[in-house]
RNA sequence: GCGGGCGUGGCGGAAUGGCAGACGCGCCAGACUUAGGAUCUGGUGCCGAGAGGCGUAAGAGUUCAAGUCUCUUCGUCCGCACCA
């Protein structure tokens, strides 16, 4: 029998157009059956539209929630749209176009583009962050947030971008560029709103524990909290009632600190200014550590700079001893106190310093060379009264907290290095901040019930000079009434990050019409947590932190019903040009999915996707591998002219289905799609090399092909009337016993050299096999007469005869 | 410096400690044909005419058996980085 071509061009749209008209992957609120929370992150609808790496997350969790519904779970599978940001403020800006109006464009734009691919999404649930009843309830987080004491303003050092005029977070500007122009950020004073995460910094690291991530995404979110565990020591600036608090790790070293370093912007610095006498000189030393850039704060590390305080002599609480006090850059003023005492004997920076500056090295832990560099490791304690004799780090440390506690003088303490999240933005196309400032009342928050605080409409989006929002001159905006005792108030003009409205979308999509709350209790108890989120790496330290902090939170205050909003996630590798370098427009590498899919279709594309090589690895793009997998499914397609009757699987080719049928459930659940494609290539192979299929075998084969290439699987079934859509049917199970032939071939090998093969029954037991099978003349003839030491048998696999 | 990976054909990559290179791309040969970005069949790690030998970054070790486990070295990628 002859078939008419495969025109994916013309199947795709039909059965894409089946699929929205019959809703048919609309998660139902049957909360009776066993549910299956598929996430993947939302977009951001940037004007560019998709690339090929994009839909590699989709497509994956797209294969898995179609295998879960066959499997009979009700799946959520949603969608939606993160789609505050600069990108589109700066675009909007540039052409003069508000940035709603791009919002729009570039949503339906990317919606258009999906839907091309044939995810099977619940777009009856899509969200959008910068719909006003959507960032009501970001807006209601934050005041609960707000209400609990989470948010507060401080007046700090602040990363800002000169580019984007914004203040960013320490996430967003990590290795000291900014996420969004990749500029330099600079440190400015401002005052600015912060999110207490670190307040959730133990629950953060201690949730790692009990959710499913891969090992490289918990490393890193441990090491950007950064905790560690130290101690709090007071020393007594000498001469004056003042004490200057430092932090160290290593309060067993006491006895060998010669020297005490400052941060160059200590507040205690200017306090004490007219004690000292050099001020000009650390006014200068400031002033030049300011402009340092991150390069050469990082790439110099090993160059110590530094300017000796004079006038002011701190005072060892545990000797009474005084040492110099200096101002120098390897001190910060962001972690511990800014401030710390400096044993060049133990910590190589002290060491560095002291050698620079010709400052004593005393040793207080004997096993190194103090005069080559500084000694971290263990050793018997000297020089230091109490601690003489002492061994063991963990022990002298435990003693001599003993003592300063005792001493009033410190106390056990931790540090991270995770800092607070600096939340305000000085931008327009943000969620508005709900809180007003009032003369008389301070800071009040907006009523629940005025929730949303809508964004309100201006002419001119361009950010302010003067470091203000937009929404600050906005006058109708800003003015309004203290909501506590009705004085004439001003708004906060400033908006949240981007990271706001994704903190929490998971949420959202358990019950996104509600009006009453942001999610239903029910809802919520269903759905939560998200059994599997598949995501980028970029993320890890950012958005996968953030939403778990929100998370978290709400549960603590009885919002949610579970700890972490994820139990499982993984990543996906990035999708590289051709050349191997990463996608941009500048290399002019990118391939565009819209002319893939009109050249080999959604389905190739997809399958491309899964079986370009593991899914966690980042990988070239290959058109050519593209069409090897356009061919497979042409090569599927014309099964259909070598049908015969059969509704069960034919002796030939039992075997091989079964194979692929648990080869492909398995690997799947994994990940590993590449294998499990090959694995149904396989078994194609080996139809063509028979010549002919019956329906059960092609039934099968469609089945396990469906979640992968979904709209070709769905015409074949209709074509030869197999009955209810692809999508209705059950996924099909193997038979244990149909796994292996009733003869297979095993190598034979001398002292683990292959020397030969032999064809045996399957059944043969382990102990018949290395009884009988040396004795067979095609054997004797390999082990030639030498004398058989051992024989080792793997059922299936091989003979291993060691001889001598 | 700290943390986490990864090193296998011309290329992307397979391999619960058990026949290295599945599957695909590319390439070679043949068949067929209303010459196509078709399709089908066979071949394709390296050396060698062949028998055979050698092969998973390098070296050692454990084992009947190592790409896989252990140690050392080299290379490479990612993240953080003067974090006291």
């Amino acid at each position: 029998m002859h078939v008419a071509p495969y025109i994916p061009g013309e199947i795709e749209p039909k059965w894409q157009k089946i699929w929205e008209e019959k809703q048919a992957f609309a998660a139902t609120d049957d909360y009776s059956k066993p549910k299956f929370y598929a996430l993947i992150e939302f977009p951001y609808p940037s004007g560019a539209g998709l690339h090929v790496g994009h839909p590699r997350s989709n497509t994956a969790m797209d294969i898995i929630s179609r295998k879960r519904r066959m499997q009979g779970y009700n799946v959520l599978f949603p969608i939606g749209w993160d789609a505050f940001g600069l990108p589109t403020e700066n675009f909007a800006i540039k052409n003069n176009v508000h940035p709603a109006v791009v919002t729009k464009k570039n949503v339906d734009h990317f919606r258009e583009q999906l839907k091309k691919i044939g995810f099977s999404f619940d777009y009856s649930r899509e969200v959008d962050t910068t719909d006003p009843n959507y960032y009501k309830w970001t807006q209601w987080i934050f005041l609960k947030l707000f209400e609990h004491g989470m948010v507060f303003r401080d007046k700090t050092l602040v990363n800002y971008c000169p580019n984007c005029k914004v203040v960013l977070s320490n996430e967003d500007s990590q290795g000291g560029k900014c996420d969004i122009c990749h500029g330099d950020v600079v440190q400015l004073p401002k005052d600015v709103w912060y999110l207490r995460i670190t307040a959730y910094a133990d629950k953060l690291l201690q949730g790692l524990e009990n959710v499913e991530y891969p090992e490289n995404i918990k490393q890193q979110q441990v090491n950007w909290i950064g905790k560690s565990t130290g101690a709090f020591v007071k020393f007594a600036f000498a001469g004056l009632d003042e004490k200057i608090e430092i932090y160290t790790t290593r309060p067993d070293t006491l006895f060998g600190v010669t020297f005490m370093v400052m941060a160059p912007e200590h507040p205690l610095i200017d306090k004490y200014a007219d004690k000292i006498s050099n001020m000009d000189e650390i006014l200068a030393y400031r002033e030049e550590c300011a402009k340092k850039t991150e390069f050469e704060r990082t790439q110099l590390v090993k160059d110590k700079t530094g300017v000796e305080i004079k006038g002011l002599k701190g005072i060892n609480p545990l000797t009474g001893k005084e040492v110099p006090i200096f101002a120098a850059d390897y001190v910060m003023m962001g972690y511990g106190t800014g401030a710390i005492m400096a044993v060049p004997a133990h910590d190589q920076r002290d060491w560095e310093f002291a050698k620079k500056f010709g400052i004593d090295i005393i040793e207080v832990i004997k096993g190194g060379d103090i005069e080559k560099e500084a000694y971290t490791g263990d050793g018997e304690m000297v020089n230091s009264a109490f601690l003489n004799g002492y061994t063991n780090k963990k022990e002298s440390i435990a003693r001599v907290l003993e003592e300063i506690e005792k001493m009033g003088i410190g106390k056990a303490g931790v540090q991270y290095k995770m800092k607070d999240w600096a939340f305000n933005r000085q931008r327009y196309w943000g969620e508005p901040i709900p809180l007003v400032h009032c003369e008389k009342c301070g800071v009040v928050p907006v009523p629940y019930e005025e929730l949303p605080l809508l964004l309100p409409e201006v002419e001119d989006f361009q950010p302010g000079t003067d470091g203000k929002s937009p929404l600050a001159r906005i006058e109708s905006f800003v003015n309004c009434t203290c909501p506590k005792c009705g004085a004439p108030a001003q708004r906060e003009t400033d908006t949240m990050p981007q990271w706001a409205g994704s903190s929490w979308y998971f949420l959202r999509y358990c019950d996104p019409h509600n009006a009453e709350a942001f999610a239903s209790k029910e809802a919520l108890n269903y759905w939560m947590p998200v059994d599997w989120y598949n995501g980028g790496m970029e993320h890890v330290t950012r958005h996968l932190l953030y939403s778990r902090f929100w998370h978290q939170f709400l549960y603590d205050i009885g919002e949610v019903n579970c700890p972490e909003p994820y139990m499982k996630r993984t990543a996906q590798g990035m999708i590289l040009g051709a050349d191997g370098e990463k996608m941009s427009k500048s290399r002019g590498n990118v391939e565009n999915p819209d002319e893939i899919i009109a050249d080999i279709g959604a389905d190739a594309f997809r399958m491309y996707e899964m079986f370009m090589g593991a899914f966690d690895q980042a990988i070239p793009w290959s058109t050519n591998g593209a069409r090897g997998c356009r061919k497979f499914l042409d090569r599927v397609w014309r099964l259909q002219e070598m049908l015969v009757d059969g509704d069960e699987y034919s002796a030939e080719l039992k075997v091989t289905v079964n194979q692929t049928i648990k080869k492909v459930s398995e690997d799947i659940e994994q990940m590993k799609f590449n294998t499990a494609i090959a694995q149904m290539m396989t078994l194609v192979n080996e139809v063509y090399a028979k010549g002919t299929l019956n329906h059960a075998e092609y039934k099968t084969l469609l089945l396990l092909l469906s979640p992968v290439s979904p709209h070709i699987c769905e015409e074949i079934w209709e074509k030869q009337g197999y009955g209810a859509p692809v999508y209705t049917q059950s996924w099909p199970t193997w038979d244990e016993n149909s796994l292996v032939k009733d003869e297979v071939e095993i190598a034979v090998q001398v002292n683990g050299k292959v020397k030969g093969k032999l064809m045996i029954p399957a059944t043969l037991t382990r102990e018949t096999a290395q009884e009988e099978l040396p004795r067979l003349p095609q054997v004797q003839k390999i082990v030639d007469g030498r004398t058989i030491v051992k024989v080792v048998f793997v059922p299936g696999r091989l003979l291993n005869i060691v001889v001598k």
